[in-house]
DNA sequence: TATATGACGTTGC
DNA sequence: AGCAACGCCATAT
């Protein structure tokens, strides 16, 4: 049985689109609980046939499993840009604000 | 109830 | 930039 709190994350995440990348913090935050990180992942991780999970990294933009996983893959075919195991730029999220380059 | 762990995030050095 | 420590919520023992 999910509580409100994990519902509220799972429906977040459920909202996601093909190419928002966000953060697990900004899964909880949506949910309520901007320190529930863990809650989040936890969510993902017990329910990934549920949701988009592929969608959701660390705050840091790297993937919570450095490793050719799925979730390379799926964020690649959403056209999102990845560096080794890494998110520099996706085309919606708090990675589509902050372009790696250009500089001018 | 208490302890240990987990797909986290922030703070301090 | 990298490591260590604490706080948060949920789960397992």
């Amino acid at each position: 049985m999910l509580t409100e709190f994990q519902r509220r994350m799972a429906i977040a995440v459920e909202a996601l689109q093909p190419g928002e990348v966000v953060s697990f913090g900004d899964i909880a935050a949506a949910a309520g609980r901007p320190n529930a990180s863990r809650a989040a992942g936890n969510l993902l991780a017990r329910h990934p046939a549920e949701m988009p999970w592929w969608r959701v990294v660390y705050s840091d933009g790297r993937l919570p499993a450095c490793n050719p996983s799925v979730q390379i893959e799926r964020l690649n075919e959403e056209g999102v840009t990845l560096k080794g195991c890494r998110v520099i730029a996706a085309p919606q999220g708090r990675f589509g604000n902050s372009p790696p380059s250009t500089n001018g």
